[in-house]
RNA sequence: AGCGGGGUGGGGAAGUCAGGUCAUCCCGGCGGGCUCAUAACCCGCAAAUCAGUAGUUCAAAUCUACUCCCCGCUACCA
């Protein structure tokens, strides 16, 4: 394991608040990678920002009223006070207006420019009179020329699945009248250029999902196309050059640049060389599946082009998108639930133990549903592992006055529960290694399940020959639990350390501290309480009614 | 249309890349036990020709070919 790392994970667009698929599929399993990581004694840091320029925000800012600006600032705190309600800890959260990404990438350019990787091209581009502006392809609707549905984008029939050439009786989106053609003079990235370049890294890159490069390399294969990265709106990175007035960036040519400039303010404000530290650290790029091609392609080529000033991406964990009672989640049809509301109704830990165990390390989509949260809450969180906790730490009380007492000779169940303690941080620590989180989960899960039968078996409420070990064994494997669950469970994870009366707190320990008995004979516990209140299913079925379009 | 991923006891999933050690886990059903624990936990039972067909192999849920279903992506949705 390298001993630095950055982490970021896809930037959210300014425009709306965070939902339960922004958390599973990114932020999520970024965040539980990073704690895991710094249990490590990786140095690693985990940066974001918001993504703050594009068509839709202008939009939708005027309609609002307000500036862009405020837009995206009023966006760019809501989201981050979301996050941290999640727990999720960046340990920078900024922006891509900010006045060091702005001038980051208009440094970027230039280099790319003079080393010849952009060119200009005049284009024709559907521009509407009415709104007096520029419409990209989705701004422009109208019928599919293939089966003839109506109402379609002009760049995909979400029918026939087909991208129309030239999409029959387009109109503008925002108001409806036809829009005219215009010239436009536009700047494009030589991406063609880079395919074999691009191939070769990702057949060098072992670290890749497999599945994810097929798929990229397919793309390549069929044909890579140079790439516009110009708009002519006024909410963006102004291109810098003479006879570009008015002209900015595309924002998937500025924001993920936006990794690097954040992390570069964050780590030279605390006097660190952001660039060497960059450039000798694990890059980590936690995305969903739909931005697949930005980051294996754009992101990288551009990277490429700058001829690795700033390292290429060592992992870029993709996960699929969560499904909402086994369908697609759609804000316009009040098929969605925010992140704010969620956690007005269950702690964070429940949303972070169901969405981890849920999420594999792929590219398949995943389901939230309710009962399916109900069970996992209920039976394995409270029922399985939380049940333990208790009962361990509630006989010792009751039975030794929270005292931990001497031990005697181990017999065979005590050697095999001794030597499951011992070997959790591997099991465990190999799993999180390769990113499948949900395994590593699940073998936390299993540990705990020993331990409940372990103390089944043992009987120590009968108070016979080995009720000491018992709960020597069962006490220290409730400190592993509290180490193991850090990652996933940060909340309850500090209040089973509380519980057990241990100094300070459990993000000070190591991770291969868990198989370490530390607890010795003699110890004090401190006050115990259930971890964890019953999910009820009546109020599950009040949230199951709180979705669909409203009455 | 192209590309990608799937179909595993009644429900939901893992296992498939590296064939045998494998049919596993959670819920549900049935029967028993225990009482430290949040009606929890522990033990046992019933229930799957691992979508279908053909093939490779001493051996296939796993590899190959074809067929039938489902789902996702396709360049401004995590």
């Amino acid at each position: 394991m390298n001993n630095k790392a950055i982490i970021t994970s896809a930037l959210p667009y300014a425009n709306g608040e965070i939902h339960l698929g922004h958390v599973a599929s990114t932020y999520l399993p970024a965040d539980v990678t990073t704690r895991f990581l710094k249990l490590n004694g990786v140095e690693a840091y985990y940066v974001c920002a918001s993504d703050d320029f594009g068509t839709p925000i202008l939009i939708q800012s005027e309609k609002e009223g307000k500036t862009p600006s405020e837009y995206v600032a009023h966006w760019n705190k809501r989201d981050y006070d979301d996050f941290t309600a999640f727990n999720i800890k960046f340990d920078f959260f900024y922006k891509t207006s900010s006045p060091e990404n702005i001038a980051f990438v208009q440094d970027v350019f230039k280099k790319l420019n003079d080393s010849g990787h952009i060119y200009q091209k005049e284009i024709i581009q559907f521009y509407c009179k009415n709104d007096n502006k520029f419409l990209p392809d989705r701004y422009v609707k109208g019928v599919c020329p293939y089966c003839m549905a109506e109402d379609q984008y002009s760049d995909l029939c979400e029918k026939c699945g087909r991208v129309p050439e030239e999409i029959t009786d387009p109109k503008c989106s925002l108001c409806g009248q036809p829009p005219t053609k215009e010239k436009t003079n536009h700047y494009f990235y030589r991406l063609t250029t880079f395919g074999n370049d691009l191939s070769k890294w990702l057949d060098g890159n072992e670290h890749l999902q497999k599945d994810v490069k097929k798929y990229v390399q397919n793309w390549i294969t069929s044909g890579l196309i140079d790439w516009d990265i110009t708009r002519d709106i006024p909410w963006g990175v102004p291109v810098p050059l003479e006879g570009a007035e008015g002209k900015v960036f595309y924002g998937w040519f500025d924001n993920h640049l936006a990794y690097i400039s954040t992390a570069m303010k964050f780590l030279d404000d605390k006097g660190i060389n952001g660039k060497e530290f960059w450039n000798s650290a694990d890059i980590y790029h936690f995305i969903g599946k739909d931005i697949v091609y930005h980051h294996y392609l754009f992101l990288t080529s551009m990277r490429l082009g700058l001829q690795n000033e700033y390292k290429l991406p060592d992992f870029i964990p993709t996960r699929g998108h969560l499904t909402l009672q086994g369908k697609k989640i759609s804000k316009s049809r009040n098929w969605y639930i925010g992140l704010k509301q969620f956690l007005e109704y269950y702690p964070a830990d429940y949303l972070r133990f169901y969405l981890v165990s849920i999420n594999p390390y792929s590219q398949d989509d995943l389901n939230f549903d309710w009962d399916d949260f109900t069970t996992r809450i209920n039976s394995e969180l409270i029922g399985n592992l939380g049940n333990f906790i208790n009962r361990a730490l509630g006989f010792t009380k009751k039975t030794f006055e929270g005292i931990v007492p001497e031990t005697e000779k181990f017999d065979e169940k005590d050697s095999e529960a001794e030597k499951r303690i011992n070997c959790l941080a591997t099991d465990v620590g190999s799993l999180m290694e390769q990113n499948h989180l949900d395994r590593a989960l699940k073998k936390i899960m299993e540990f705990s399940s020993h331990f409940n039968q372990y103390f089944q078996h043992k009987e120590p409420w009968k108070k016979g020959p080995g009720t000491a070990n018992c709960v020597f064994l069962s006490v220290n494997a409730t400190r592993s639990l509290a180490i193991a669950m850090f990652p996933f469970m940060p909340e309850s994870s500090e209040e089973i350390w509380k519980q057990l009366g241990l100094e300070e707190t459990v993000e000070n320990n190591s991770w291969k501290d868990m198989s370490e008995m530390k607890i010795h004979p003699g110890h004090i516990l401190g006050e115990s309480a259930p971890l964890f209140v019953k999910v009820e299913k009546t109020d599950i079925e009040k949230h199951k009614t709180g979705l669909g379009p409203a009455e």
